[in-house]
DNA sequence: CAAGTGCCTTTATC
DNA sequence: AGATAAAGGCACT
């Protein structure tokens, strides 16, 4: 199956599927290996055709949010040198429509933990938990849903590597199934709501509540503040703070409920109803840009 | 190769 | 309210 991408719809799959946003991709060769729901995908971008095998396009279009008008979003979000740079650079980063539930687990996980480790317990949590599935010759395993995670001892989601997050996914996994919980739901209501409800869920602090609410409900002015997210912040962006803020927030590691609130404030202020793109652009290019550094001072 | 640092933070406790 | 510490373990230098 193909889809033809013209220019008014750029892509840049490479960007999309690696800036750290889903954690279930793997690249070989060309090609794109993932699992989408229960749908085992493999995919790959030549210039302006997608092709891809297993899905229907309308499946495919969806969850690149091939809908979102970049040009629109481009224009919006495109309020200083910083951000332009990034756009220049990989426009066609797109924000995925992930399954709120994975997401949900795969932030709750991510906490203080590199990217590479977050996709390691991720692919634990599948293959221990997550139904079989087969696309040629290659297995993969869906992502696990609620009550397969309920039904799962403590014990064996720690030896998944999830240390002191295995008793917050515990947990969040019982409420869900016992609430039936639905996250349909959240993404109509407005982004405070849904917000307010992701933060009572154990594990689930402010930023973790952002990023399920951009990268699966449909919030993309949702700004989640990480470390990057803070460093760019206080690099590029001091002025809209005052000196002693910036100051005590560069200083530590991570910033306290309500510097994280002003930062996230600045972020949806300042670039509008899809700050999350901003956020994403801005975070994926500082990124790539530390890593080119280290790369020519080898 | 060992040891140190950092990691898309949250929670408990003071 | 606000600061501080503790919580796996893996990856990278």
């Amino acid at each position: 199956m193909k889809i033809h991408l013209d220019a008014s719809c750029p892509l840049d799959l490479d960007a999309t599927l690696c800036c750290g946003q889903a954690f279930r991709w793997n690249k070989k060769d060309e090609w794109w290996f993932g699992i989408v729901g229960d749908t085992a995908l493999k995919i790959r971008q030549l210039d302006d055709e997608l092709e891809f095998e297993n899905a229907e396009p309308e499946f495919v279009h969806g969850y690149l949010s091939l809908d979102d008008d970049l040009e629109r979003i481009f224009a919006q979000i495109g309020k200083d040198e910083h951000v332009k740079n990034a756009i220049r650079e990989f426009a066609g980063l797109r924000i995925l429509r992930q399954d709120p539930w994975e997401c949900l687990v795969s932030y709750i996980c991510a906490t203080y933990k590199n990217i590479p480790a977050i996709k390691q317990m991720l692919n634990n949590l599948a293959r221990k938990f997550g139904e079989k599935n087969f696309l040629g010759n290659e297995t993969f395993y869906d992502f696990p849903n609620p009550e397969k995670l309920a039904e799962a001892a403590l014990k064996d989601l720690k030896k998944c590597g999830l240390g002191y997050r295995a008793k917050y996914l515990y947990e969040t996994a019982r409420r869900v199934c016992e609430g039936g919980f639905d996250f349909e739901r959240l993404k109509k209501e407005p982004y405070e709501r849904a917000k307010e409800e992701l933060l009572c869920f154990p594990g689930v602090g402010l930023k973790v509540a952002d990023c399920v609410l951009l990268f699966s409900l449909g919030k993309l002015e949702a700004f989640p503040v990480d470390v990057w997210i803070k460093r760019i912040t206080m690099k590029y962006y001091p002025n809209h703070f005052s000196e002693d803020f910036v100051r005590r927030v560069s200083d530590k590691r991570s910033p306290s409920g309500s510097e994280y609130r002003k930062m996230n404030e600045f972020g949806r202020r300042y670039f509008g109803e899809y700050a999350g793109y901003a956020q994403e652009y801005l975070y994926h290019y500082e990124r790539l840009d530390q890593r080119s550094r280290c790369e020519s001072s080898q």
